[in-house]
DNA sequence: GACTCACAATGAGGTAAACTCATTATATGC
DNA sequence: GCATATAATGAGTTTACCTCATTGTGAGTC
C-alpha cells in the first residue's frame, strides 16, 4: 500500500525535522529563557490585536489549557507578557504583549527565520511554497 | 521574503503535525512501555540484518550516545531486544531484535499506520507522494 | 612492554515541553 | 436558587532529548 507506506515515512520525516529545528534554534537563542515554544505562543499573543485568552492561546498554540498556563508562567516571568481578568467575564484572564516582549521577540525572529531557512534550504523556493501548502492541508484536517 | 516567510510557516506546521502524530499514536498504543521513539529505535534494530552497535543506531536516529544507551535499555527492559559485546571490539555493544520484540513491532505497526494514515488523510495520495519527496529532499541537506 | 591517545558505552544529572487529574472561581440555564 | 458548565490553575508525571565526567578497550609509537 503506497498510500500507507508514504504516510509512515512523512511521519518518521516530520520527526527528523521538527527536532533538527528545534534543537539548532535552542542552540542559537542564547538569551536567557527563550525557546521555540515560548516564541511561538510570544509570537501569538503579539500578532493578536486584543487581548488573548488563556484557552484561546491554547488551542491556537494546538496544547491543553493547563500548558498553556505554565507558558504564560513563563513569558510573564520574563516580563515579555502582562495577564489580567477579563472584566466581561471574570473567569477568563487575558494576555497581552509588553513593550519588552516586541522588543525581544523582534530579535529572535532574526534567529527563528535564519535556522528555518537553513533546515530548508535543500529545497527551492517554488518548493517551499509547496510544502507549505501541503503541510497546511494536512494540519486543516 | 516570501521564501522566508515560508519557511517560518513550515517549521510551525512540522512541530503542530509532529506533535499531533505523537499525541494520537501514544493514545492507541496501549501495551505498556511503547513509545514513538522506542518504536522508532526497534524498528531500526528489526531491520538490520546483522546487531548494530550503539553508536551506529544513535547516529541512525539522529541522537547523541547516550540517549540511545537509554532507549535501548529500555527496549532491554521490556524484552524486545539483547544486548551483547561485540567480540571483535570488545569496546563495543551490539543490539539485536528478540522474537518478542519482532512480534510487539508487527502490532504497533499497524497502529502506527493508521495513525500516519488518518493525520495525514486531508490529502491525496498523490500530494502525500509528493510531501515525502520533498520532506525526504529537506532533510537530506 | 609501557605510554599515550582515541573511541565506545554509560553513570549522573539536567532541560523543554508536553500531559492528566483535581480544585477553585465564575457564569448561565432552568 | 441550584445544578451544570466553563476558565484557569496547583500538583504531579512523562517523553525525549541533552551535557559532562568516567570506565573499559583498542591502536600506534617509542
Amino acid at each position: 500500500m503506497k498510500t500507507h507506506d508514504d504516510a509512515e515515512a512523512v511521519t518518521d520525516l516530520l520527526g527528523v525535522l521538527w527536532r533538527r529545528v528545534h534543537h539548532e534554534t535552542m542552540q542559537r537563542l542564547t538569551a536567557p529563557g527563550i525557546t521555540p515554544a515560548r516564541m511561538r505562543a510570544l509570537r501569538f499573543v503579539a500578532r493578536s490585536e486584543k487581548p488573548v485568552r488563556m484557552g484561546g492561546l491554547a488551542e491556537r498554540l494546538g496544547i491543553v489549557p493547563r500548558s498553556a498556563t505554565t507558558l504564560v508562567d513563563e513569558l510573564s516571568e520574563a516580563g515579555w507578557v502582562r495577564r489580567f481578568t477579563d472584566p466581561d467575564d471574570r473567569r477568563a484572564t487575558l494576555v497581552e504583549v509588553t513593550q519588552e516582549g516586541q522588543k525581544m521577540l523582534e530579535q529572535a525572529n532574526r534567529v527563528r527565520r535564519t535556522v528555518a531557512a537553513e533546515m530548508l534550504s535543500g529545497l527551492s523556493g517554488d518548493e517551499l511554497g509547496k510544502l507549505r501548502k501541503l503541510l497546511s492541508a494536512a494540519v486543516d484536517v
